[in-house]
DNA sequence: AATGAATGAGGGTTCATTCAT
DNA sequence: TATGAATGAACCCTCATTCAT
């Protein structure tokens, strides 16, 4: 019956595919070989695909791998705009943890490919870590609004930047870090400075 | 009799200022270029030196870059380390605005320097980066000893990790912010972080 | 009963509208790009059809242009041998006249496809050139042969190949010259030289 | 005694050496594959040099030809220069002959390296073509005005303009005729019709 | 200590062409 | 008739590096 949409549905799905592939050979190959040795050509030997194809998707290498980068970083931003919901109405020091801990497994899932994105193509990733960011902020600001009269601090947005450019300062430090504290040990001390930041630091713990 | 060493001289001499122009060379082209695109041979016109030339003081592309990045960082662990004497008798708010004021002007200048080669050349300059954070730690940890009693933390060390990297990372984010906050109410709410943090709010103003 | 062919005709125009839309493609992008640039998925695009129907019709890039260079100058052609007709009788300074002032003319009109034509794909035009060049030739013997005993020429075939060779080589240097004479003293300059050449001179203004 | 200077020499002219293997080898491989297919990889093959050092020379392939082209037309304005002096004081039918003649055989010689400039690459030689056009002019008008008084031409820049594209038309045109007339009595006839347009037809032979 | 001509692997990229749909 | 995703040979060119001078 509605037979003619299937019949060009495999040709836009086989497309698909195809993108998918690089997209993920790209990654693969970035990882195993960093930014500059990366070579188009390999990508798409890896993805399975010959190296005309990769172009018909993508006008030039850093197009590609700004694609990857992005990609990446959309689905940080996701994560971190679900945990809000359930972060909201957390008390204090429950909500500092959980974000601090969800930071630091966000870093430690896809090391590799974390290290290789801050480590060599810093440039084409700013955007999109500028991105994750502000919208970082924009949650930890709204939770300091909602909790305002808790706290003592006054200029929200500018505790927002503050707080998560520590935090991820942190992490970031962490990952390139050759000697590196206890984790857990850390995670306490760093909710701890937070804590202290906002409340005053007397019902901190 | 004494001629053998101005004989020699004259010619260390121009050997030093080569490797000079050679280095000053590579900061410029990194600059205008980017890591990938400043070529060997760039880098020996604009030093108004011959590329073999260049060849004889670093073995490679890398090395050359390398040095040039040790030296920067190097140069930042002599400063830090000549300011750690006017602030450890200092009084614990002067001594953290101090020191976090430092940090924020370190980095504002030569900041396109900066930026390339933390954007480009991360990997190139890690072990120089890591030196520059272990001896911060260092000079924050003896600080916190030194005035131990008065605080409120427990590990000094941990500590250090922490304020260190939190300040760091402030610095940082600060450099490839697109909107970034006023400067001067940044630096005090990260001075307000870290005494609140460190006396446990109460006493910090 | 005459059911197949409207049903056919549909499709055979609309074959017809394809083709000339590839052929006015080429030309257009021929001439903003020039032959090598000139890729047939270009040529597809901007004639708003697909790489795999241009395919359809011509089988290979030489051939798409071949085509379209062959046509022009058929058109070329058939405009000369229109004009013979209305030239056979007219006095010879008339007919010089004529004849110098609509190969001028020719080559004013469509200078950029022209200029593209004999630029950059002489040699898959030099067919089509030379059919134009022998009908031209054939013409102009016809008349020097009607004409004869008025004439100080003994071999019209050479003859017309010396006076159609000579005038379509100042037509073509015309066309490339950066500064170019004033064109209707050219014009007259050039009957007056075949003027002298076929009469002895003297009869000629 | 003198021995400084030959010490470079060797340098210098082993990159002189170098230079004109390319320049040749371009020539060669031009007429051997025509321009699209001469790919610089061949030409640095052919020349007995690697591929950069031929990049070391020229920036790109148009460059290297155009090169080629250059110097082919700039030994051709020479021949014409030293033409001149001997032809100043001929006869004009002489003169006229020895014109002719001289162009005829100009282009008689490497007749495949000129097929290949004027079908393939026309568009890279339109400048030093042009340039041989303005000079050709130049020598015919001085011979024009130094026999001024025994000429019936009013405008010997005009005459010129038409004189020389007349006869490189027609030397052109042969140069791609399939059946090209006998070479010697087109000579004659060519001019023939120079003299007459010239003098008027009836002092002409 | 300095030169710079020469090298050549290897890179990114294009584009004519095919073929399954 | 028409589509357009896929192909891959082949191209131009760069640049780190060497070495004879």
């Amino acid at each position: 019956m509605t037979l003619p949409q299937p019949r060009r549905l495999p040709v836009q799905a086989r497309a698909r595919a195809t993108f998918e592939a690089i997209l993920e050979a790209s990654a693969r190959v970035l990882v195993e070989r960093g930014y500059d040795a990366a070579s188009t050509n390999r990508v798409a030997e890896v993805a399975g695909v010959s190296i005309g194809t990769l172009y018909q998707y993508f006008p030039n290498k850093e197009a590609l791998f700004v694609a990857l980068i992005e990609r990446h970083f959309d689905e940080q931003v996701e994560l971190l705009q679900r945990m809000v919901g359930s972060l909201i109405d957390a008390p204090l020091a429950e909500a500092v943890r959980a974000y601090v801990g969800a930071l630091f497994e966000a870093h430690a899932n896809d090391k590799a490919f974390h290290d290789a994105i801050l480590q060599q193509v810093t440039h084409l990733g700013l955007p999109a870590i500028t991105r994750v960011h502000m919208v970082s902020r924009q949650i930890v600001q709204v939770y300091l609004e909602a909790h305002r009269e808790r706290l003592r601090i006054t200029d929200t947005a500018l505790a927002a930047f503050v707080l998560v450019s520590a935090v991820e300062g942190i992490v970031h430090t962490l990952m390139f870090a050759p000697e590196r504290p206890e984790l857990d040990a850390l995670s306490d001390e760093v909710s701890l400075m937070v804590l202290r930041y906002l409340v005053g630091g007397d019902d901190a713990g």
